[in-house]
Order: C-alpha cells, then sequence, then structure tokens
DNA sequence: GTCAGTGCAAACCCTTTGCAGAAAG
DNA sequence: CTTTCTGCAAAGGGTTTGCACTGAC
C-alpha cells in the first residue's frame, strides 16, 4: 500500500501569500512557492529546481534564481550563507539559528527559545541591525 | 611629511610562526603571512593577492588560494563566510563575532566578551561542535 | 496592448586543478 | 636527490545576465 502525503498548499493560499507580499503570482513562482513554503526546511537553488521539475518540467534555472532571490527580497524566505559557493533557502522566517552539519552539509534549525543571545554590544554609530545569523557547526563524534 | 607605519612582522618571527604550526614556510607563505598577520584584519583571496603583489610580483593567484586554504586549515587564520561567492579570511583566530556592514561589505570583529550566548541548545545525538559563527549585519540608518 | 516574467544559452566570478618547472630540506 | 611548492592557464560550479518570446492584467 502506498502513502500519500499531501503537503500541498492550495493554489488560492498561495496566491494570496504571493500578492501579500507584493509578488505577482505566475504560475512558475506559485510552484516555487508550493515547494518551499510546503515545510519548514533549507533548500539550495539547484534543489528546488529538481523538486519543482520533478514530474513536469515547470521551470527554468534562470526563473528559479530570479524567483528564490524575488521571495528573499520580499521577505517571503530567508537566505543561509554557510559554505562559499553555495546559498540555502530557509522556509522559516521567524527569528531562529542553525546547527550546520560539516559531515552532511544539512542544515538544522535552533528555535530562537532555545537559546539566549544577551548582553547584545552596542551597534556602530549611525547603523540599524538588519538581523543576527548564527550557526553553530557540528561534526559526527570520532 | 609623510609617516610611515611599519606594521612588518621580522622575517624571522614569520618563519618560526609557520613552522609551530605545522607549515613549511616558503618565501610565498611568508609573504602572505607577513600581510595578513601584521595586523586583525578581513581580507578575501583578491585583496591577499592585491596586497603581496602592490610592490613587486611575488605570489601567482593559484598559491595565494592554496596557501589561504592551507592556513585555514592549519588553524593559523579563520575563514569567514558572510555572502555566497566569496570568502573572507580572518587573522584573527581568538573566539569573536562579526558585525557585517551589508552597505560596504565591511567586517567588524565583536570581542568574545562584548557579548553573551547563554543558554546553548544540546547538540544533535553523536555530534561535537567545531565552532560558532556569529554575524549582525547593520546598514547605515536611512 | 502594455509591461513584467520566463527561458535559453552564454557570460561571470571566484575558486580549484593538472602539470611542468623550481625550491626546500 | 627527493619531495613539496609554485605558476600558469584551463576547468569547474554556482549564479547572473541579455534578449526574444510568453503571459498577466
Amino acid at each position: 500500500m502506498m502513502i500519500l502525503i499531501d503537503n500541498a498548499i492550495s493554489p488560492d493560499k498561495i496566491k494570496s501569500l504571493l500578492l501579500a507580499y507584493g509578488i505577482r503570482p505566475t504560475s512558475q513562482r506559485a510552484g516555487i512557492a508550493r515547494i518551499l513554503l510546503s515545510q519548514h526546511q533549507h533548500l539550495s537553488a539547484d534543489q528546488v529546481l529538481a523538486r519543482v521539475n520533478k514530474n513536469e518540467s515547470i521551470v527554468s534555472k534562470a526563473t528559479v534564481y530570479n524567483t528564490l532571490n524575488l521571495f528573499a527580497e520580499k521577505g517571503l524566505i530567508r537566505q543561509v550563507i554557510i559554505e562559499p559557493g553555495r546559498v540555502f533557502y530557509d522556509s522559516n522566517t521567524a527569528v531562529h539559528h542553525h546547527f550546520y552539519h560539516e559531515d552532511t552539509g544539512m542544515l538544522q534549525d535552533i528555535e530562537a527559545n532555545e537559546m539566549t543571545i544577551a548582553n547584545m554590544p552596542e551597534l556602530p554609530a549611525n547603523t540599524v541591525s538588519s538581523g543576527i545569523d548564527v550557526v553553530i557547526r557540528i561534526r559526527t563524534k570520532a
């Protein structure tokens, strides 16, 4: 027996979500949003491309990159940069941090309430913070 | 009147430093170490290349990359990854964190005692931490 | 009908690699 | 002498771009 798990969000929900973020909802964008936002996850552009086109060819590589950058710019997703030459897109936009498994290249969320960052340093003059990234690098115990 | 600031470290000191880290001290490596370690700073490979060869051509691009990676591997310097497709090499290996000026691309140190990271989350089973990176992204106030 | 979005392939940028010659111990 | 390092140029991988076509409103 085959178990089908349907994480899909309804097309209407996707459409209004995109509109709410000021993003014109084209079918390619909806397809990408559908994949990315179905659950909290960290995907590279390549992985998004592969998943969106898993069954049928829906988007080109260029559009994936354009779209992911657009989503990040509009605040729908968050970029996570950990390795040189590879960006992860994180569908969880709430404040949180990450474990980075150096052995596997996988990212794992750390919820904001699982750690405390206190005694924040004073920001340099005339600047405002636009975010804080915390990455704890881990390795499998020898 | 011209003021000359001599940050140079003596050739002997460089040589013994490299040896202490298990690095065979060739003249190219010494030249790169001399530039990088003269002060706490964050340089990209390109910047290192430019500075080392400022007056005379001392190293090739390939050697700069090879050497920086070797230094990082041996623990003489630290890689800092913040932007996709560009690695900074940090001559400060003490535990510390960074402000990242999004407007200028500049990095600025935050000493470890300037902020507190408490209540660390439990690491995933069978893993050990190999480092923690904290980056506070800042922008010039509008 | 107009303007924004998409797709393809080529261009880009930083980084790594293969290999022959040079230098270190 | 032997092994490691260096330099050059070419290859590599992820990302961006130019431009004509397509689709949204």
